[in-house]
DNA sequence: GCGAAGATATGAAACGTTTCATATTGACAG
DNA sequence: CTGTCAATATGAAACGTTTCATATCTTCGC
């Protein structure tokens, strides 16, 4: 459209001020510049507003890549996850990002799509940034990362090779479900577990079982079933199908799934078969995603505290509030909501 | 537990392999290793062939900061969202993400949280890092952004500031449902809109409804009935629970809506007020979400082409293909599922 | 008022690239 | 064999920081 104003807009060349502009500006040495910017309190206070007002007159705005240049860090934090478009990882990267920013530092994101060549792919990219940190969500089949460097690495939620993880207490937190349905009254239930290929479907079924069985130890009339499936819907729609299949006598009053997505797929499996939840039948799901307070009746679910997760991996890789790097396990809390109740006596 | 040998692992410093080595092992100058590494073709192949084995041998990796801090440029994408809970946007990174990876491009996430304040800071940060370009899903609130910046941006989806948009092309698109429902010969309908404040919220609506009364011009018994809303679960439900309050012969035959989360929510009031879908009722979304495929009946959806935008979006901020900094709009798709029928006659 | 010891400020070196002016090589015509 | 010109290779400079050895200023005891 118009060629000439394009063109001298895009030929304005942003001369960029550095710390010798600033120095100059304020009088000082280009080393007492920087100093006031890492905020080295060994500069003296006149100086140093000198300085801070040379840089507010200039616009001064440090060169990142320079920096990272001279100290070999820049401030970033990597995150790779299986698949950011599953609202679980989307919300723990919202949760990061909001932490890492907290510190200052931006979150570089990388998917492996579950494949773990593609993962040690992208962890490695992302390490050649020389960020603070990365942080990782392992792929669900586990392997070795054969990666060594210097930059701290944490899993999250899922383990990633042999470096540390901080996720949910996923045995603790299965066991606050089992309490639940054995505290309203439920002797007869079923148990929609996750693939036990996975940590996480082993310490969930683990967890609900375990517990399930103390409280009931030696007690009349207790049945757990315990059926295996994927984490996901029509696993739960399906499995759901066959436990409710049975005469309503014998069928469990209740089923607790390690997923919401099992849980709500039990939930449709129901309605379709005319089973009342919760009058007839008890559900109750693990994660506590958006969608389980969406569904009819909304959906008792444990809920994890991705921003405590969050919070731990960015301190844990960042090295800050002494938070080491170490496993770290973070309690979950039960929500009830309408889709438990005690059984039809 | 080991602290001597901890010790000794952490002190094990990381030695790194510079462009001199690899000119000292091939027995050539650094600048000519520069070149082969950019590909530059005036190296002779002998002395290329040295260099690359030189390279490989020495396991040298370019140092990144170094080179952004010669060539003032990033190979990074910035991509800046409301919120990457939104399942919506969350699909989008990913896409950009996958596109990003395949020009050897990281991409730094950061959320706006729908506060055009937050937006400006993110925008700043981002653009600090000096990335190759920005791609940015503008805020809700529209607003003008006077950054001032060398570095190409976009905005996708919502046009941020003045930037050029890359986005399906709504109203294009909601006239698909507006063919299907009138093709299926549905008269009476009613529309679900979004917020007539935001753009997305009105092409749509004026799509359907430009379409529709085309469609049924000069014809009997037709009415089209239009109510406002948000684009969420709790608006769709409400909204359709008022529509579908009337008796029979009077109330629509079909609904349409501007996003899925608006029709699952139509969907679960028809639920319950016991009008059968889609025997007594035809219920359209728009944006196709995972959910949509879950729900039952499964909703009849438009499906965004999430890949193309983040393609065009991507290959716009690098200037690949010719793709050039420009509006530009993409056709999306109608996917027809169990939730519209031919009216009962 | 002087000297010693801290406290504070300075500026040159270094980080690892890319670029570009210059040097070297090779090819070829005379 | 020499001179010319193009093709190719070289290495020093520059990018903007931080750091650290050195220089300068304060303070304070005597």
């Amino acid at each position: 459209m118009y060629p000439l104003l394009q063109r001298h807009i895009s030929e304005r060349r942003t001369v960029l001020t550095t710390v010798k502009d600033v120095a100059r500006q304020a009088g000082v040495s280009v080393g007492t510049v920087s100093k006031v910017l890492s905020k080295d309190l060994t500069v003296k206070v006149a100086l140093r507003d000198r300085v801070t007002q040379a840089v507010a007159d200039l616009g001064y705005k440090p060169n990142l890549a320079a920096r990272a240049l001279r100290t070999s860090k820049m401030d970033m934090v990597g995150l790779v996850v299986p698949d950011i478009s599953n609202p679980f990882f989307a919300q723990l990267a919202k949760q990061i990002e909001a932490e890492a920013a907290k510190h200052g530092h931006v979150v570089m994101l990388a998917n492996s799509d579950d494949d773990p060549a593609a993962e040690a792919r992208q962890v490695q990219t992302l390490l050649d940034q020389s960020p603070r940190g990365l942080i990782v969500v392992g792929c669900a089949s586990e392997g070795v990362s054969p990666i060594k460097t210097d930059i701290p690495v944490v899993s999250v939620d899922r383990r990633y090779g042999a470096h540390d993880l901080i996720a949910t207490h996923n045995r603790a937190a299965s066991a606050l479900v089992a309490d639940h349905l054995f505290d309203l009254g439920h002797r007869r239930v079923a148990y929609i577990s996750g693939p036990q290929t996975t940590e996480v479907g082993r310490l969930r079924q683990a967890g609900f079982c375990d517990r399930f069985n103390v409280l009931t130890a030696g007690l009349q009339g207790v049945d757990l079933h315990v059926v295996e499936g994927q984490f996901d819907y029509a696993s739960g729609e399906t499995l759901a199908r066959n436990l409710l299949g049975a005469a309503s006598a014998i069928r469990p009053t209740a089923i607790a799934a390690a997923s919401d997505q099992q849980a709500i797929g039990a939930l449709c499996a129901a309605r379709d078969l005319g089973i009342q939840v919760p009058t007839m039948l008890s559900i109750a799901g693990f994660d506590d995603i958006d969608l389980a307070r969406l569904v009819v009746p909304r959906l008792t679910s444990v809920c994890q505290r991705l921003d405590q997760i969050a919070l731990l991996a960015v301190h844990a890789v960042l090295g800050l509030n002494g938070v080491p790097l170490a496993d770290q396990f973070v309690s979950a809390d039960l929500v009830v909501r309408g889709s438990t109740a005690a059984p039809k006596t």
